[in-house]
DNA sequence: TCTATATATGAAAATATTATCATATGTTCA
DNA sequence: TGAACATATGATAATATTTTCATATATAGA
């Protein structure tokens, strides 16, 4: 199981937080992300890093997207399913995630 | 209820999660913690500040000691009672916990 | 192959956190 | 009151994290 300390240096962060309860609600690539949390691209892609090396995010590649996922073993750990439960994504992010996109494009 | 980002933020540290950790099991005055971590004490006192500022923990005088307790509110916390169960306290210091104490002197 | 797009990486700058040291404050007790 | 003890605080130094900017890499499609 993934270490809680490194759950929680993962996350202390803010940005770090809201980009991990976007991925919670849904797998992106880095260009959505990008667009749902209005960051700067390099930025973005050094805090995935980050999310990734604690290992709370994975990555696939997809054509030339690679799509940011929370691992099943993540999502099963108490201390992030607790956090789902009492950390609230942002009202404006949540608003802004996509219902159907493929690859970056809004389909609905 | 105490809000998750603070949690996140006051336990992203090592030290300070040992720390909360020790005192989730019991109240201890500074004098107690120093010994128990083998901390120097103005490290702890700033450390100790720092859990307090995040509102993981309150203090009270009973003379010329400072008592650090976790408060109730903070004990119920969803993402703190996983913490509990998943961060174990270093068997180190759980070793170094007296069991029965009054006033930084051991007494069982 | 050339170009556009998507993403990652490295280095430097900006900022925040942590440790350390000296000192201040407050309490007890002789 | 003054000495000893317990704790906090402030300043600075040491470190770590985050942002930014420039550039590199990789893929798709013309």
């Amino acid at each position: 199981m993934i270490n809680t300390i490194n759950i929680l240096n993962g996350l202390a962060n803010e940005n770090r937080l809201q980009l991990f309860l976007t991925l919670l609600e849904k797998d992106f690539c880095v260009c959505e992300l990008q667009e749902i949390l209005n960051m700067e691209q390099s930025r973005l892609s050094h805090q995935l890093r980050i999310l990734k090396f604690y290992g709370l995010l994975e990555a696939k590649q997809d054509g030339r997207w690679i799509v940011y996922s929370v691992p099943d073993e993540v999502r099963k750990n108490p201390v992030i399913e607790a956090i789902k439960r009492t950390a609230e994504l942002s009202p404006t992010l949540k608003g802004k995630i996509p219902q159907v996109r493929i690859r970056g494009i809004r389909v609905s």
